[in-house]
DNA sequence: CCGAATCCCGAGTAATTTTGTATGCATTTA
DNA sequence: TAAATGCATACAAAATTACTCGGGATTCGG
C-alpha cells in the first residue's frame, strides 16, 4: 500500500505550486532544486499533471509552470490519479479493469471484493476531500 | 496505492480458513488448489501468517493450518501488516521508519506530512475495523 | 535575427521489488 | 517405514519503478 515516488514528487510539486500560486509561472528548474528532485525526472511527472489539465504551462525565457486553477479547487486524489491511474487496492475492483487482469478468477462471488471496494472507496474519499488550500492551512 | 499479491492471497487464504473454522486442520494443498494460488508462494505467506500469530499449523500427515483465534477476534490489518509490514503510503510516516527511508530530507515542516499521515490513519483504521467473521457476514 | 531559457517528447537503462521456483529437511501419523 | 504434511532458504524470473539521455520546439530579450 505504498504511493509511488511519482505520486509523492507530484504532491510536493503541487504544494510548491500552490504556495508561490501569486508569482506567476514558476520554472521547473526552480521546483526541482528546492524539492530536491531529480528534474528531469520532474518533467515527467509535470507532463502528465497538464494532460490531466490540472497545471498550465509556458514555454520560453519567463516561461514556467502554474496551477490550472484555485488551490481551493485542486483535489489530492485528482493530482495522484494523474499520475498513477486509478486508485485502488487491487485490480479487480478498479473502475478501468480489464478481464485479465484479476488475479482471482472469480469476480461476483469473492468475497474479498466487498474488502477491496470498501478500500478503496474509503481511500479516494479521503483524497477527494483534500485540497491543495487545506493543506496550506494545516501549517502549524 | 496497490496491495501485494501477498496481501491480496494472504486475505483470500484467510477466509478460507474462516469458512472452514469447524473442520480442524486444513492442508494448505487444499487451499492452494480452491484458490488458485502458487501452494509454494502460499508456503512462505503462511509462514509470515504463523509468524505473526494469526494461525496454528501441525506438521505431518492430518496437518494442516488453521486461524489461532475465532474470526470474531482477527482483523484483516493484523493480516495484511504480517505480510507486507507497516501500511503507509510513504515511509516518512510509517512507525518503524529509519533515516534515510524517507525521500525528503525536512521531516517537521513538509506540508505533505500530514496528509500522508491522515492517510496512513484513515486506511489502518479501516482495516482494523473489520474481522474475517465481519467478511462472512457481508455474504449476500 | 540570435542566443539563452524554458517546456516537450520518446527511447533507453538501472535499480528495486515483486512474484514466484527449486531443493531439501523435519515432523507426524498409520 | 512410507507417505503426507509443514518448514526454511536460496535462487530466478518478471514486472515495475525510478530515473537518465539526447534532442527538439517555443518564447523572450537584446
Amino acid at each position: 500500500m505504498r504511493l509511488s515516488s511519482r505520486g509523492e514528487y507530484g504532491v510536493r510539486a503541487m504544494i510548491h505550486l500552490a504556495l508561490n500560486y501569486n508569482e506567476g509561472f514558476i520554472p521547473l528548474s526552480r521546483i526541482a532544486a528546492v524539492e530536491d528532485i531529480s528534474q528531469q525526472y520532474l518533467e515527467q511527472i509535470f507532463a502528465n499533471l497538464r494532460r490531466g489539465g490540472l497545471i498550465c504551462s509556458n514555454r520560453g525565457v519567463k516561461g514556467g509552470y502554474a496551477l490550472a486553477s484555485h488551490p481551493q479547487a485542486i483535489y489530492v486524489g485528482d493530482i495522484i490519479r494523474a499520475l498513477d491511474g486509478p486508485i485502488t487496492p487491487v485490480n479487480c475492483v478498479s473502475d478501468t479493469q480489464t478481464e485479465d487482469d484479476c488475479r482471482c478468477g472469480r469476480t461476483d462471488d469473492c468475497l474479498a471484493r466487498s474488502l477491496w471496494m470498501k478500500l478503496r472507496d474509503h481511500i479516494n474519499q479521503l483524497l477527494d476531500g483534500i485540497t491543495l488550500q487545506d493543506m496550506l492551512n494545516w501549517k502549524h
